[in-house]
DNA sequence: CGCCTGACGTTGC
DNA sequence: AGCAACGCCAGGC
């Protein structure tokens, strides 16, 4: 598989999967792969996920629903346009109805 | 080989 | 109710 390392494969294969105008939390990602305070690990995963085209990590926000990363990709709206995009309405690097657009990968994944 | 930093989350004050 | 510190783990220097 592309995915060398496998924590991360797993991360990208859960983030892969998220639906086009949703999206998920690290926490919730983590919680998902027993990771508890993995949270961490599942962001910095996100950093090495850039490299991976399918991995939407504009996708991905914390807990609050915010764009803490949107630093990280090429422009710093790169991650808030991409979400808008896909019909998720962002305000301020926060996502707007953040309960309905959230994906939870425990409850709605289904691999 | 050891120290620091880092896309978070939770608990305590 | 808002702010601060801690915890966890891995990669980079």
């Amino acid at each position: 598989m592309t995915e060398k390392q496998n924590y991360f494969g797993l991360v990208y294969q859960v983030v892969r999967e998220i639906p086009k105008g949703r999206v998920t939390s690290y926490g919730a990602i983590a919680h998902y792969l027993g990771l508890k305070s993995g949270a961490r690990m599942v962001g910095y995963a996100m950093n090495a996920a850039h490299t991976m085209p399918d991995v939407p990590a504009h996708r991905v926000v914390n807990r609050q629903g915010l764009l803490t990363g949107r630093h990280h990709f090429s422009t710093p709206t790169a991650m808030q346009e991409a979400l808008e995009k896909e019909g998720v309405r962002v305000e301020k690097d926060q996502v707007q109805n953040f309960e309905q657009v959230f994906w939870n990968p425990e409850t709605e994944l289904t691999i």
